[in-house]
DNA sequence: TTAGCTTCCGACCGATCGGTTGCTATATTC
DNA sequence: GAATATAGCAACCGATCGGTCGGAAGCTAA
């Protein structure tokens, strides 16, 4: 069913063309990815390219779909089996924070949904719809997490499980632009330190 | 020395521009920020918009102390009588998160320095340098009060400085999320609550 | 073997991008 | 009042934007 490619080949392409996607937009945002320079990249036409996608909102969709795969397959896969409550949760956030210093092949601009939210917060469409229901799902897993610690006697009774999550999302924002904009080789360690202050200390 | 205007006229002219660009900029970035729509908002044309600075990052670069200018009115001027340590520490926090909430007339976008630091936080140029600057310098005045009230007994002598600043510039950042993407009512709350872990319960 | 389906390309579209040029109109300086 | 300086405009530049269209190339099913 094809030209050059065959069916099973064009799925490839797509998935080339999104992985791409991926590293440009995590640079310069969903907004800032071209099809054009997307082309270029990839030795294709525009229309080789957009052929695949429709719009250019579809292949943001898409690339923020990729982008979520890529991120659950390096920060909520690899935790799945921890026990749930406090070791899961304290799994989560060392692979998130690994994500932010580590993850430059997949994600070389820096945190691909920080980029995504701050782009789209001050907008309406789908994209943003998007972005807010990844952030959304992935603070209600942390949250149970955090309920969980507390059922066990983990983490203090009084703690709020929403507070919680809030002050662990501001703490990966920090280290994001910590490492990003200031190049700043403690970033983790600070990161790491406001970890334990928020959840005690570690392997306590 | 001017056509229509004077050469008074003409400054207010570029403040104009700059006001109406830190508006724009707050909500699509300033990259997003076009000499074209800024001269159509403005009723001008496009040369008379950049007749005023020549390039598009000179105006990037007036935007942004524009917007530093204001950011400062708003939270530093009104601590600055306040006494050093923890009371200013306190005022500008404070007034650093009614920034986020209440000034949506300069600001409508949201935060204007979390944007543009995820915005070039991935590239090179003197806009980015620009932002690394303010930000820079604005983590030193922090730090600075923090290390005041340590010294004074307002805050725990283990406390590390830099640290707490860390993790405000982390709160602050999650609150504009809550704001902007999520539109969240008790997003204020939340980042009170985190400010009391922070800096110990308001009002003590 | 052939007909149909699909991937991808080359060429093109109107709109917009940042930026340049020549000019007009006015304020200021002499 | 003449000369000068300049704010702003209209028109235009090449480049690039997202997107369309027709056809070439090749796989697959009949």
């Amino acid at each position: 069913m094809s030209p050059r490619n065959s069916a099973a080949e064009a799925r490839r392409t797509r998935e080339r063309i999104v992985e791409r996607g991926i590293a440009l937009a995590s640079s310069d945002g969903l907004e800032g990815l071209t099809i054009g320079r997307l082309a270029a990249d990839l030795g294709m036409s525009k229309a080789g390219v957009l052929g695949h996608f429709g719009t250019k909102e579809t292949l943001q969709l898409a690339t923020l779909d990729g982008a979520a795969a890529a991120f659950s397959r390096l920060v909520w896969e690899p935790a799945a089996d921890r026990e749930p409550g406090l070791p899961r949760l304290r799994a989560v956030c060392d692979a998130w924070i690994a994500y932010l210093d580590t993850a430059r092949d997949v994600f070389p601009g820096g945190c691909f949904f920080t980029t995504a939210s701050v782009e789209f917060d001050a907008r309406g469409g789908p994209v943003r719809e998007s972005v807010a229901r990844m952030y959304r799902a992935w603070r209600r897993r942390l949250a149970a997490e955090v309920r969980t610690a507390v059922a066990a006697g983990d983490l203090p009774a009084g703690s709020d499980p929403e507070q919680t999550v809030f002050e662990l999302i501001g703490l990966f924002m920090a280290l994001n632009q910590e490492i990003q904009l200031f190049a700043a080789p403690d970033a983790v360690d600070r990161a790491r330190r406001a970890l334990d202050r928020l959840l005690g200390p570690h392997r306590a």
